[in-house]
DNA sequence: CTTTGTACTTACTTTTATACAAGTACTTAC
DNA sequence: GTAAGTACTTGTATAAAAGTAAGTACAAAG
């Protein structure tokens, strides 16, 4: 699941950065080009993990599955497997995955709001035209 | 500053990202280790270039202005500088900026109640000890 | 008996991010 | 006249993240 040097002075500072700011501390869980976008479908019901593939058709199956065991790992959606032939695994949001949706969505909405204001500021540049 | 591949699958996905999910736009614009930390200094007020040097000793400076650089054309900051030698250069909050820190507080809250949440559990396990 | 579908895994390459180290121009202090 | 302080810049190395491609086990469908 990508190695990574637990020596290194970039990794030394990401606990620096931990202990400094919890910040830091979230987005590690939700960094990652893909997770806020994996989140995002489930936060609509549990999903299967054919249908976060299709639903999400340029990801890889690689960072897919990376992804979703990294947010399992961090406890932020749930995995349940039936032990049947072909293989029945869904995904969920758990309480904790819930709860930094609403952080996200505080994201989402200063994102909708800069990107409406430089809208605006386009628009005011052409006001003679 | 870092130079940039435009015809990258991973930058194609990144525009993919995008334009799925306003997330993604707010986490490219604080995404980087340093980025939280100097938002959180900034806002207590200005700082000059100095001044945000020693107060996180442990970044560079290559990546502290390189950071600084983005935050401004980013528009969360703004750089005043007086043409005077020694240099005289201080950095603050912009107002997108400081509708950002609202996004950042609530993603410190989720993080430290997650914290508390995962020691509660480390608790519970030793009742009997 | 080959293909299809499920949910993954593994090995390898490319791209991006960060660290390390040194240099710049200018001036005041010593 | 050299050392220190300001705000940077540049070049190179290394680490991390993402992508590419292929393989696995099993069963049902054709």
């Amino acid at each position: 699941m990508t190695a990574i040097k637990e020596s290194s002075t970039i990794q030394e500072n990401k606990r620096y950065a931990l202990d400094q700011c919890p910040v830091t501390y979230a987005m590690e869980k939700i960094g990652g080009y893909w997770k806020p976008i994996i989140l995002f479908h489930l936060s609509s019901g549990s999903k299967r993990y054919s249908e976060l593939k299709r639903a999400i058709p340029a990801v890889t199956e690689k960072m897919l599955i990376q992804h979703l065991k990294q947010l399992e790992a961090d406890h932020l959606i749930v995995r349940k497997s039936k032990p049947v032939v072909p293989p029945f695994v869904t995904y969920s949001l758990s309480a904790s995955g819930r709860g930094l949706m609403e952080a996200i969505d505080a994201m989402a909405l200063w994102a909708i709001s800069d990107l409406k204001s430089k809208g605006h500021k386009r628009q005011t540049k052409r006001k003679a035209a």
